[in-house]
DNA sequence: TTAAAATATGCAAATTATTTGCAAAAAGGA
DNA sequence: TCCTTTTTGCAAATAATTTGCATATTTTAA
């Protein structure tokens, strides 16, 4: 999504458009990886752009209220954040270098098991797996912390 | 588990034994439900023992990294641990009440398949699935922040 | 059994992640 | 454009978690 399509997907939403938003939201569909609020601040601080980390906090959290992003919690890691697209998808992480993978969703048919079991009414699922990349399965290195 | 079991359980494994582990794990054990940090905390004040939230963190870390505790990342919630047991097990959440229901894993073929499609060698897994349970969706009460 | 070595804990302070209050700025509508 | 509503900047607060260092506890080895 360009910048205009953003815009428009806000208006479509009746969510106020702003620069800051805009500029938000540019920068997570860029990536090919869900950010966290400190990595969008990084990027923001080298762009030369002007907006503040508790601003990014409020978008985060109004974006993923507002169901355009999705929130992510990964085993170890910040909160991080993705476009909340069609396309349902979970993710696999590699424990060395951090590479995140998304990969195909299993539980479509499970939750309706779930609910039948449990009389619970679902309402959402996340899964994670995490393992070694391939990469890292050659190199023996560890990024993370 | 009892105090006992809990100090072969972490002699077997040679694990330093203290009467400040014994009684966390201990804790963990005797309730029905993942813990959080502070609600152990809580828990051991209301109790008049006497272990330091620090102390609480360190062990809480230590457990998870020596395959003792299982460390539990749901949306919107602090950490929470429970005894990493053979019986491999996700979780159900009740996003109005908070309950925490456990339910059978559905991913261990998936796993061989992920693997076999993206080269990865996969460590672990999660999966949490969040809903509305029977009680909650009968009264229309939100407990919840 | 005891002294020395190794490890864990208490305590206070630091760090990190996130939120909030309030005034100023920007956006949307008549 | 002017007015109302909403958002943002800024500074400070809060919440979750970690760390350094001295003391206490546990283990080891004599």
């Amino acid at each position: 999504m360009n910048k205009n399509e953003l815009k428009n997907m806000l208006k479509d939403k009746d969510i106020q458009v702003t620069k800051t938003r805009i500029q938000i939201l540019n920068i997570i569909t860029k990536r090919n990886k869900p950010l966290t609020a400190t990595e969008i601040n990084d990027i923001i601080e080298k762009n030369g752009l002007n907006i503040r980390l508790s601003t990014i906090y409020r978008n985060l959290k109004f974006f993923t209220h507002n169901n355009i992003l999705r929130q992510l919690n990964f085993y170890g890691d910040e909160k991080r954040y993705e476009i909340l697209e069609e396309n349902h998808h979970q993710h696999l992480i590699c424990i060395k270098c951090g590479e995140i993978k998304a990969i195909k969703c299993p539980l479509a048919n499970f939750e309706k098991q779930i609910e039948k079991e449990t009389k619970y009414k679902i309402k959402n699922h996340d899964m994670e797996m995490y393992g070694i990349c391939p990469n890292c399965q050659k190199n023996n290195f560890n990024n993370l912390k």
